[in-house]
DNA sequence: CATGCTATAGACACCGTAAACGATCATCTT
DNA sequence: AAGATGATCGTTTACGGTGTCTATAGCATG
């Protein structure tokens, strides 16, 4: 900008006024400093400008795994809601471990950013808790607290697994397994809340020895296989906590020699790419990754703008039917 | 830091020297001004000091698609290795869309990150050979134009090509397609390259008429199915540019009844997550992801601390064999 | 006691930009 | 023609840190 001045001789000063769009410069002198930018390919430092501006126009963005696809679709949409927006993104991953997360934060906050999007190992743990009651503007993502109030995004969890429930009811199963979540995250007990409400209203018993708990992974689902054919009477259908469980399941089921739908319905959620390429493709419930991802993004700007900070809000997912589940029919065994 | 100098009756300056482990600080001293730091709650802002330094600590890296396994798996191995360095990672898309990548470019650089990884979408651009020929320094992943010398790294797209068309050819297959890329991207013509020079080295004429350019998608690989029935005589084995096209064809090709391994043997490239999922499991050759990030996030902090640019670095990608190709069979058509 | 050395800490400048204020000059008003 | 007005631009200051130079005190040395 020094460069600029002296070249165009001017001030400072007036290069920045002529730059910016700010009034008070000659038509004619905010031209020949614009040409002579150009030419020397100034670019303006973002970093000076926040320093001075205390906004550095950077949002920082918290993901347990990036490689999970249910995240990278919400890395895109924020990528794409803030790069609209006007903002940088800093990305950090977690890893599911609560001591990367922390250290991640930090690091986040002496960048300096305006904001944080967190989808949070543990929505508990010490270090959230204390971001939350701080400075910076947080959105949470995906997972969230029951007792905590403040600005988050997410699925409707127990509706999703209420309406996957019903699909499979209708069908007329009536034991239904389910394999769920055995760790901290909220989702797994909100989708755990839906399959019993689900057949609370349908007056049927929850049978507790039809729940599962195990790692949200292919090796979680494919480690049920072996508890599910054990049950006796054996249920006809298996709502699983994710499409990945989900198809662990399926694998291992058509190993033994089991097939799908024929011998179990077998239903996920998250409707990740891979759910209707595999065979059967996989019925499941589908999130609104996208709309989660630009509706934190745009409710973190308009924290950062001085709106007040909204109520949590619950995204509703949709029901999406393939070929994994089907009509209930007598056990012949 | 001034709240923490006034508490502690010293100068600013001799906070920072007592925070950031100077000498010339009274062993007291220095304990006492660390305890109030804590006590504030002090955050170094990273801001200031990049300012003055020079240097931002943080990384620019610039993918084409996060939701593509291969650049989802990337960008959790360079977001790892950064962070160890105590780097931050900004991350943008250009979802294929050079005018994008170019903005994006220029954001990164506006935040003075310093230093940037890229997959171009098109190497030979006009907006990279700038960047390249800028001040920053970049690494290029992945993609490069063939008279590039400068910091890259890479898979070896030839050998792997090369490898799994032999693989294919000691199985027995004579009459082998090809489902290639249509775009600009260079990993297409080094997969055509080693699809060639396999076929030359075997002592096979390449038959032109058995090369399909089309998108490196699902629906290119469904649409090759209709090219790949129509020719005559039909060829035995089909090599793919990447995985998503193999299983895209394998669909196809289970829909119009035809099996797999059994009428055509189907290969793909890249080894995503789903590619063990299906069935059959796609033969494929698996790329080097982390390697190919953690390679790339060194190299480029290398550069950083003055170390002159290393030559390309190609990488060797590894043969994945299962169930989706076999040996030939003789057609009975 | 003068001198020089060391340990410690303060003062000042500076990184690149922008807001606030002040200065200059031409033009307009009466 | 004197004063008011507005357009244009320069000067100063600040953002939060850190490198460099300088200042002071304490101590040992000759």
């Amino acid at each position: 900008m020094r460069d600029i001045a002296r070249h165009a001789g001017v001030s400072v000063n007036t290069v920045s006024r002529a730059l910016t769009g700010k009034p008070d410069v000659n038509a004619e002198t905010r031209a020949r400093v614009q040409d002579l930018a150009k030419e020397l390919g100034y670019m303006p430092n973002l970093l000076a400008r926040a320093l001075l501006r205390g906004r550095s126009s950077l949002i920082g963005l918290v993901v347990t795994d990036c490689t999970n696809p249910f995240y990278a679709g919400l890395i895109r949409a924020i990528e794409s809601s803030l790069a609209r927006l006007g903002y940088g993104m800093l990305l950090a991953t977690s890893n599911e471990d609560t001591g990367k997360e922390d250290r991640a934060l930090t690091i986040l906050q002496e960048h300096r950013v305006d904001g944080i999007l967190l989808t949070a190992v543990d929505v508990e743990a010490e270090h959230v808790r204390r971001l939350l009651s701080g400075l910076t503007p947080v959105v949470l993502l995906a997972r969230r607290s029951p007792v905590y109030e403040g600005p988050f995004v997410g699925t409707d969890n127990v509706a999703g697994a209420e309406q996957i429930m019903r699909y499979l009811i209708d069908q007329g199963h009536r034991r239904i397994a389910h394999i769920g979540r055995s760790d901290a995250a909220t989702s797994g007990g909100e989708r755990l809340r839906g399959y019993r409400s689900a057949l609370a209203k349908a007056g049927i018993d929850v049978d507790e020895s039809l729940i599962f708990p195990t790692l949200p992974s292919l090796e979680g689902g494919e480690a049920a296989c072996d508890w599910l054919l054990g049950l006796h009477p054996a249920p006809t259908a298996v709502f699983a906590y994710n499409d990945t469980q989900a198809i662990g399941l399926m694998q291992a089921l058509q190993q033994r020699g089991r097939q799908v739908p024929r011998d179990y319905s077998v239903a996920g959620f998250d409707d990740i790419q891979v759910s209707h390429l595999i065979s059967p493709q996989l019925t499941t419930v589908a999130q609104p990754v996208d709309e989660i991802g630009a509706r934190g993004a745009s409710i973190l700007i308009d924290l950062l703008n001085g709106q007040p900070a909204p109520a949590p809000m619950l995204l509703q997912p949709t029901l999406v039917l393939r070929q994994s589940t089907g009509a209930s029919h007598p056990r012949t065994a």
